[in-house]
RNA sequence: GCCGGGGUGGCGAAAUGGCAGACGCACUGGACUCAAAAUCCAGCGGUGGCAACACCGUGAGGGUUCGACUCCCUCCCCCGGCACCA
């Protein structure tokens, strides 16, 4: 042992170590004590910075906490290899997408593995492989066979550079969650998947999933977006042609005095088509389609609209209101067509003004004020229906339930539900991704490929010098097929699946990584799965975390497995920033922006260790953190003096005792010491189980060893002190061991022990060892710290009060004052109220 | 607008009804050194004071309580999700 800290010296050896002796593989099939682990698997974009790392260092810590818990811990890596980047390498510098694909899993495997991360890589997968996205193809047609993938020819979010995307990856601002660019609206044929049908319970679930985020929670209901309402079948007076409404105020029905619909419906040129009115609509339509889906989604753009000469008619009393297209109500909500209700909607309100629309007030308040002619803003507040027939008088939210009733009986409405969830859509119009299993026959249609002559191999040979368009759809052999059904010349489908498909399911792959006849043996994953604990970004909230519940709740319903959810528990760890050289303000490390951190130099400056506990100390993992460059030497620090401290006492440590046996036997100072390591197991562990605190579970680790630079041990010290000293380094060893692995298992071999220290067992709490013979209590008056009594542990409330009325410190604070009650908190503080 | 999470020293933070600022960074002073680095020791919320000490202090204001960073009410600010959603 050198009396410097080389982690250089020790770090790779252990790491061989690990691997060597299979520490992080487990038999899945004879396992007793099943604990699955698991870190989002990364897209292999070449290299990882120092906030991926926070990611796989905060799974690896619970990995081996548990593993020395004594549980059998599964703990897969694998690489999301299909997407985007790959392809445009492809692109741009001819590389091959395998091949880049390939050369960047295995830097990042170097990468994972000098982080000193526990992986069993004999399960690794990538999502590319033929072996792997055989199976995605087979989900995909799991999903067909039970009708929910689907074809449809509708108006689609389109990127230039990604291209087909879905709703998810659309984000507010209307720009691609991916790369950025503008997203538009354009009119093609595409397969779906019918995750609306799940809406219910992929809400309802929600609740059983106690281990994840109130926030990750709150925004797939968010998304899913449930809202209770009533349908109402309108009808076009000129034509007859039916007009369903979703409301959730149908209190307000009589008060209707237009009908909106959004450009997109085909309602609209089905009406005006040959009429006098066809030019003007369609040249509104027409100019809406051409606005960027960002600016017609801002509440703050101008309404606008235009009469489509057409009249619709209320059921409720038979009038009958004027038809616009209006620039307001979208088409993918509802059915696109809303019952515009100006004094009670201040949406329909401003559009009324500005084209001279009625106004009827059908809800007054409480003053009986509202009148149409004066009123500013529409009335949304709760009041007495007024001009509603039979049911005037009435609250308006009784209306509601009683209106919708109404229409119930009389056949012309409902009671129903809407959800703001719209289908996934699944093809992309590229080539490094899964193919889709379908082929069309020009006589039969889409017809699914049999299951078995999966997988539909992507070719290598593909041409990817064209700027645009997909590099599969080029590929004559690949497109030239037979028709499954009748034989006759056919076409393969070339749009390939989304990557969230393949990401959807490889948590139930790493059970049985290599069967060959299965994606997944039932019984394997009954018995592993959910996961335990899956670790991960925030930013996969709703697209991966909702698609992969999706997908399991359709294979669930398939009887391949006996779960409904796959992720048990769920930790989001926060994105680790960093100000920008070039402005100074705080950013998400990224390349574009400059502010990445290595984690391959800082490993090569202060070793794996110390990157890993600074990450961790860094601050509270599910919250964002700045990296500070000097923060790291204070964990550098931490660790040398420790390793100088056992260098210098290694002798003494040896010929020690290794366990602390008699209590009684101890002087003040050694149970004080053996006493604090107590208290830090107690807390360690409990920031272990409660939230991930690694922060202030390193905090204390810290400090016990600083109760440990304090007292002074050598060769004259008692036998008792030394036995004491070495067992509160062993068992701090332990307690260090998930957070900086390297050098708690290289201090674990030089104090004698044979074995890996992932075997040592976590350090169990001794009660005893935590009782104290006296406490020093908080005098204080009137709630303020007035003075300090040190007093036998329970010492009984009458004797306590009477020591501390007569204590010295706090007299003059009693003098000339009546004391009017003591309050005391036992073994913590004595409070006199006076007055 | 609706829903969720935050606001504590120069900085990252800790404390979930009981002694605010543990632990670490930065900084200041000292020791060691020819010198530097490393290391070690001490100090480090604000104001006043030579000092003992006093007063103030967890976004703002109010409340509950013997006692509030912590619970309740009102408000301000920041971050995230949803949103012309009918």
């Amino acid at each position: 042992m050198n009396r410097q800290y080389d982690p250089q010296q020790i770090e790779s050896r252990w790491q061989s170590f690990w691997e060597d002796g299979r520490y992080f593989c487990v038999d899945t099939a004879t396992a007793a004590k099943p604990y699955y682990c698991l870190t989002m698997f990364p897209y292999p974009s070449g290299t990882m910075h120092v906030g991926h790392g926070r990611n796989y260092i905060i799974g690896d810590v619970v990995v081996r906490y548990k593993t020395m818990q004594g549980f059998d811990v599964l703990s897969p890596m694998g690489w999301d290899a299909f997407g985007l980047p790959a392809e445009n390498a492809a692109k741009q510098l001819g590389i091959h997408p395998k091949e880049s694909t390939t050369r960047n899993i295995t830097h990042m495997k170097r990468q994972l593995r000098s982080w000193g991360v526990g992986y069993d890589w004999e399960r690794e997968i990538a999502t590319c492989h033929p072996d792997y996205y055989r199976w995605t193809q087979w989900i995909f047609l799991k999903l067909y066979e039970r009708g929910l993938a689907y074809q449809k020819a509708a108006p689609v979010n389109w990127c230039e550079l990604c291209t087909t995307l879905a709703n998810e990856e659309v984000l507010a601002d209307g720009t691609c969650e991916r790369c950025g660019r503008p997203v538009i609206k354009k009119n093609l044929k595409q397969w779906f998947f019918k995750i609306t049908e799940y809406a219910q319970p992929l809400l309802d679930d929600l609740a059983e999933l106690e281990g994840w985020p109130e926030k990750v929670r709150n925004m797939q209901a968010n998304w899913i977006g449930r809202s209770e309402g009533a349908r109402i079948d309108f009808t076009v007076a000129e034509t007859g042609a039916p007009v369903p409404i979703f409301t959730t105020r149908p209190d307000t029905i009589h008060g209707v005095t237009f009908m909106a619909i959004a450009p997109e419906h085909p309602l609209v040129s089905e009406l005006v088509s040959g009429t006098a009115r066809e030019e003007e609509v369609m040249a509104f339509v027409q100019r809406q389609l051409m606005t960027a889906a960002a600016e017609r989604a801002d509440a703050a753009t101008a309404k606008e609209g235009v009469f489509t000469g057409f009249h619709v008619r209320n059921p409720y009393n038979g009038e009958s209101s004027p038809l616009w297209v209006t620039n307001y109500v979208v088409t993918d909500y509802g059915t696109g067509i809303v019952m515009a209700v100006p004094a009670h909607d201040q949406r329909d309100f401003e559009f009324s003004r500005q084209y001279d629309i009625p106004i009827k007030v059908v809800i007054q308040n409480e003053a009986g004020s509202l009148d149409p002619a004066s009123m500013a803003e529409a009335f949304v507040d709760d009041g007495i229906i007024v001009n509603s027939g039979a049911f005037d008088g009435m609250t308006n939210r009784d209306a509601i339930a009683a209106m919708t009733q109404h229409a119930k009986e009389q056949g012309f409405g409902d009671f129903t539900v809407n959800f703001r969830i719209r289908d996934w859509l699944i093809s992309r119009q590229r080539y490094w991704g899964a193919p889709i299993p379908i082929i069309h026959c020009p006589d039969c249609g889409a017809i699914p490929i049999p299951e078995s002559e999966l997988p539909v191999r992507l070719p290598d040979d593909v041409d990817f010098a064209a700027d645009h368009g997909n590099p599969l759809a080029r590929h004559d052999g690949f497109v030239a097929t037979t028709c499954p059904s009748c034989g006759k010349p056919a076409s393969r489908e070339t749009d390939t699946l989304a990557q969230w498909l393949c990401s959807c399911w490889y948590y139930m792959r790493y059970v049985n990584p290599r069967l060959e006849t299965a994606a997944y043996n039932k019984a394997d994953v009954d018995k592993w799965l959910p996961v335990d604990q899956y670790i991960g970004g925030i930013e996969h909230a709703v697209l991966h975390l909702l698609y992969s519940r999706f997908i399991l709740k359709v294979l669930h319903d398939a009887d391949t497995c006996s779960f409904r959810e796959p992720f048990g528990a769920l930790f989001t760890q926060g994105m680790i920033c960093k100000r920008s050289d070039k402005d100074g303000q705080l950013y998400k490390m990224s390349k574009s922006k400059g502010n990445v951190v290595s984690p391959d130099e800082l490993i090569e400056q202060y070793g794996a260790d110390t990157l890993r506990l600074y990450t961790l100390f860094i601050g509270p993992p599910e919250k964002d953190a700045e990296w500070n460059d000097q923060g790291i030497e204070g964990a550098s620090r931490f660790l040398r003096r420790l390793w100088r401290r056992v260098h210098d006492h290694r002798e003494l440590l040896l010929s020690a005792g290794a366990e602390v046996t008699e209590l009684s036997a101890l002087t003040e100072a050694e149970r004080d010491l053996y006493r604090k390591l107590h208290e830090t197991i107690q807390h360690v562990s409990h920031d272990m189980e409660g939230g991930f605190h690694f922060n202030s579970a390193i905090a204390q680790i810290m400090e016990l060893s600083n109760a440990l630079d304090a007292c002074q041990v050598d060769a004259s010290s008692s036998a008792s002190m030394k036995t004491v000293f070495r067992v509160t380094i062993e068992t701090m060893m332990r307690l260090l061991a998930p957070f900086a692995p390297h050098i708690a298992e290289e201090i674990w071999r030089e104090l004698g022990h044979e074995h890996s220290i992932l075997r040592a067992g976590w350090p169990g709490l001794d009660h005893e060892a935590l009782k104290r013979d006296s406490v020093e209590l908080a005098l204080q008056v009137n709630g303020k710290v007035r003075g300090r009594l040190t007093a036998a542990v329970d010492m009984p409330r009458d004797e306590l009060e009477r020591e501390a009325l007569a204590s010295e410190s706090i007299q003059k604070y009693l003098e000339g004052k009546t004391v009017r009650k003591v309050i005391i908190v036992p073994n913590r503080l004595v409070n006199i109220a006076v007055s």
